[in-house]
DNA sequence: CCGCATCCCTAAGGATACTG
DNA sequence: CAGTATCCTTAGGGATGCGG
């Protein structure tokens, strides 16, 4: 239970680091992506996603930064780069169950009007 | 566990809707003040949050659309209006508390560099 | 093949003024 | 006091082309 304003505002900005982290348009596809069918090379996850490459590898960046996602050059030909799930983006599944269960729940609330 | 297609693409859809429900600048502010201090006037909230009416008008129309918040028009002499967080908000708090303990976690795992 | 640079568009958010 | 209308600024997202 949240008690002092200090708390409440410490768990504001918790709440908002979060948003932040898994917010956005892509975030949650590239993620879903690499934790059900395993790494995927940069080209793939583009055309897997429809998302052009400037997105693509700003999206990526945030998502390795944030040590969801890791990033490994492979010495190709033309090199090519592979991108997985980090073991710490199981954390998130938490989060990611509570989200999947409300909003579920929540259309149905909705349309009962 | 997610299996099929049609299951995962489901899931994803009710991320997303979540994330649209409760993301952006300051649906999460204004729900937590309303669940923290109780029912609020249009003007206090606007004061409180330093959010432009024309926001604050459009973020409570949202909420309330998705019954998280409810309005209230009191007949007083210049018309007042009062609002409040839902008994439904409160199903929230799975996903709420789940994003603030994650993002608390998520603090100290990026420091470490 | 990867992904940055450039340019562009739309959407989110904000300041101010005004009306019921 | 509540909220709409208008105008403006910024951020998010996208298309294309080039260089490593």
């Amino acid at each position: 239970m949240v008690k002092h304003a200090k708390d409440c505002d410490d768990a504001h900005f918790a709440v908002q680091d979060t948003l932040y982290v898994i917010g956005g348009k892509w975030k949650m596809v590239i993620l879903s992506i690499l934790v059900r069918f395993g790494t995927k090379r940069f080209g793939e996850l583009a055309r897997l996603t429809g998302i052009s490459a400037r997105i693509l590898s700003k999206e990526l960046n945030e998502l390795e930064q944030n040590k969801l996602i890791s990033r490994k050059v492979c010495d190709t030909k033309p090199i090519t780069v592979e991108y997985s799930a980090t073991a710490y983006s199981k954390s998130l599944h938490e989060v990611i169950n509570a989200m999947i269960k409300w909003g579920r729940n929540h259309k149905k609330k909705i349309r009962e009007k």
